[in-house]
DNA sequence: TTGAGATGTACTTCAAACGACACTTTAAAA
DNA sequence: TTTTAAAGTGTCGTTTGAAGTACATCTCAA
C-alpha cells in the first residue's frame, strides 16, 4: 500500500517494546495502524487465540473502518519492537473519499484477508495437521525470513500455542511437527531464529 | 444493500432453474451478481465444496471487482428456482466510482464475508462438530425460514454433503447430528422443508 | 422403471487432542 | 548479581471425537 505508506508521514507515530498490547477496540475512537517496523500479532481478544501474524510495512485494524464491532473482538500484541502510525477510522473514511487509491488500496487488503481466510478454512478441510504445521512453517519463513546462502532465516516470533492457533491444532502436535522437521535436517531453530534448509526447498 | 437493489432494476436479468450453474469466473467478463429471487450455493471450483449459501436480497461474486483470479475459483448453483441479475465488474467499478454509497455497501460486503468466516474458524477450534452441525441448521432456519405459531419452517435446500461442507464435518456426522435432534423433536425434516420447534429455541 | 443421488444406521479405525511431567529460557523481584 | 516464578519447550502415553467403511433403504428425475 504505497499510498498509506505515504500517509504515515504525516500522522501520530508510536514506538512500542516488545510484548506491549495495542487495543485496536477499545480506544476512545476506533484507528487504522500502519505498521512501520516490528511485527505484531492480531488475537481474538476473548479466547486469546492468535489470528493473524502482522509484518512490517501492512496494515492492521482496517475491519473498524466498516465494522466498529469486529474491530473491538480484536487486539494486537508486538512481537518485536515495533513503530506504529495510527489514524482515527473516521479520519480515514474522509481521506478515502478524497484519494481514491487509498480506498482501492483497503479494498485489497480486505479481498487479501477473505482469501487467507478461505485458504486456510480449505487447508483444515484437505490437509492434516503435519502438513498444515509445516506448510505454515514455510510460509512464516519466507514471508518473514532472509535469504541466505542455503537457508532462509526468519526471526523466531512465534510461541508454538501461536503457531497451534494458527493452524488450528494443537501445542503438542507444533512441537512434535517442528522437532521432526529438525531432525529430518528440513530446518533448525532455536529460541531466536527459525530456518529452512534451501536445497530441501519443494513447492 | 438497497442501492444495489435499485441498480439492478437497470440490469441484464436471467431466469434460472433449480440446479443450475452459474460460472462466476469463466463468463468472457467477470461480473457481480445481484440474487433477486431464489438461492443459490456458491462452491469452490476445485473441490466442489460447498463454501456459502446465498439468500435473495444479496450478492454475490463480488470477489471479482478487486481479484479476478479468486473469483475464478468459485462458482454457484441455483439451489431452487432463480432469478439473478449481473452486471460486468469494469461497469461495476465505474458505477462505484460515481456512487459512493454503492461503493461502500460493497464495502460492507466484503467485511461480513471476513467476519463470517473468522467466526466459522472461531467455531472450528472452539465447538465440538455436533454443536457446529446443530448450531448452523439453526441458523439456516432463522435466516432462510418462515415463522409459523410454534415453529421456524425454512424450505430444506441443502444435502447433508452441503452440510457436511459448511461445517467442516462428515456427512455421516450430519445425518447423524439430523436424526438425534429429530428424535429429540428439537427439529423436524422432511425431503421439502426443516424446522426448529419455537419452545426449544435457545439462546 | 430404473438408476443415480440422497438418507439412515452401525461398526471400525485412527489422527490428533489431551494429560502429565521434566527441562529450559526469560524476565522480573529481591 | 542471584533468586524465583512464569512461560515456553520437549516427549511420553492415553483417550476419544469424528472420519471412514459398508450397506440398506428411499426419492425422484429421466
Amino acid at each position: 500500500m504505497p499510498a498509506m505508506m505515504k500517509m504515515c508521514e504525516l500522522l501520530e507515530m508510536e514506538h512500542l517494546d516488545k510484548g506491549k498490547e495495542i487495543a485496536i477496540g477499545n480506544r476512545d475512537k476506533k484507528s487504522i495502524f500502519f505498521l512501520k517496523k516490528g511485527a505484531v500479532k492480531i488475537l481474538n481478544s476473548t479466547h486469546n487465540t492468535t489470528k493473524y501474524v502482522v509484518k512490517k510495512g501492512n496494515i492492521f485494524g482496517e475491519l473498524s473502518l466498516y465494522d466498529e464491532q469486529a474491530a473491538a473482538m480484536e487486539k494486537a500484541i508486538t512481537l518485536e519492537e515495533s513503530i506504529i502510525c495510527y489514524i482515527q477510522s473516521d479520519m480515514m473514511e474522509e481521506l478515502m473519499e478524497k484519494h481514491k487509491s487509498l480506498k482501492n488500496g483497503v479494498f485489497k487488503v480486505y479481498g487479501l484477508r477473505i482469501k487467507k481466510l478461505e485458504r486456510r478454512l480449505e487447508d483444515l478441510l484437505y490437509k492434516d495437521s503435519k502438513t498444515r504445521i509445516a506448510d505454515f512453517i514455510y510460509a512464516y519463513v519466507k514471508e518473514f525470513g532472509e535469504d541466505k546462502l542455503d537457508r532462509i532465516e526468519a526471526k523466531n516470533l512465534l510461541s508454538h500455542k501461536d503457531i497451534a492457533n494458527l493452524t488450528n491444532t494443537s501445542r503438542q502436535t507444533v512441537n512434535n511437527v517442528l522437532s521432526t522437521l529438525r531432525k529430518e535436517k528440513r530446518i533448525d531453530y532455536n529460541t531466536r531464529e527459525i530456518a529452512i534448509f534451501k536445497p530441501m526447498l519443494e513447492e
